[in-house]
DNA sequence: TTATATGCAAACTTTTTGCACATGC
DNA sequence: GCATGTGCAAAAAGTTTGCATATAA
């Protein structure tokens, strides 16, 4: 069933440690098919492996990070969720509901000029993007909700060609 | 020396009363130029106008969010960032030293296939995009740190054709 | 064998809540 | 005037730390 889990070959190949722990958590994130937090993860691993505790789960979970295995994804819900998903995707985030729609795209540093940075010096690992918004069902119920002209206008500043970038 | 302030204009359009708080704050994001902690946020605003409260910060970030004018971004170092740069642009995160580089795209809706999610129901506000590697420097200290492997063969991964997009 | 990882509980940080008071519209 | 927003302090939630013990390589 396992697919060729990435997670924990990031680990061997960095020269880390296969623990029993790790491996359980590796495996809970490959075949994972949402975007957990990390609360979650340990409230599900625990349940079935007691010999997990909170720190080895934050431990593994940043040192994944580090690599670029996994990345903490934001959906404006307050927590801060883990991006299980290795497949080039981009999510699209509903303001509203917070329901998270996963839509595949052809690849990831295509179409967005990677180029240019990759010039720059800088090496990507990992590409992450979301799109927020409105889901059908929630865009017909928030004009109940509220004055509609904050999100035409924002519609219309989208849609319109985009200011010269500034400088940073 | 204020641009349009985007953030203050949301408020007005969606309805919400004008408090001299949301004022201070929102001119703050409008005129930042990083990417600021809602801590940060309360720690600079709070030393020039000690009539602003830690909760109110929160509630206007919340309330900011849910209207799609500001989002928050995970860079990997634990904290919860805003993104307060309302072009279009990719960040390019350094896993290593967390440094943040904004560079301007064209146009994020284009390239990425928009006219899909669109067809689908799904009204875009606000798009994020988040590149993960090594930045430069990094790059050559990273080598010294650990094994080379993990990073060579996911950086052959993301170079290859990518799978066949999984059903989610 | 020994550097690396784990478990636990306490400490710390970040965010939310409840309610009395203030204020924009 | 009254619905909406604020301030405060306490509570809740989320994350990190320190150290003794365990274990992968």
């Amino acid at each position: 069933m396992a697919k060729t889990d990435i997670f924990l070959s990031a680990l061997k190949l960095s020269g880390r440690r296969i623990t029993e722990q790790r491996r359980i958590i590796c495996d809970y994130l490959a075949n994972c098919r949402t975007h957990p937090t990390a609360s979650r993860i340990y409230a599900e691993l625990a349940a079935a492996h007691p010999e997990i505790s909170r720190a080895t789960v934050y431990n593994t979970l940043n040192t994944l990070q580090e690599l670029g295995a996994l990345v903490e994804i934001s959906f404006g819900d307050g927590h801060t969720h883990y991006e299980t998903n290795p497949a080039p995707h981009v999510n699209l985030v509903c303001l509203r509901c917070h329901r998270i729609i996963d839509v595949p795209v052809a690849s990831p540093l295509e179409g967005v000029e990677a180029e240019r940075w990759h010039e720059a010096g800088f090496w990507p690992i990992a590409v992450k993007m979301e799109v927020y918004g409105f889901c059908s069902e929630c865009r017909k119920r928030k004009k109940e909700e509220i004055r509609d002209q904050w999100r035409q206008s924002h519609e219309q500043m989208l849609a319109s060609r985009p200011d010269e970038a500034e400088d940073e």
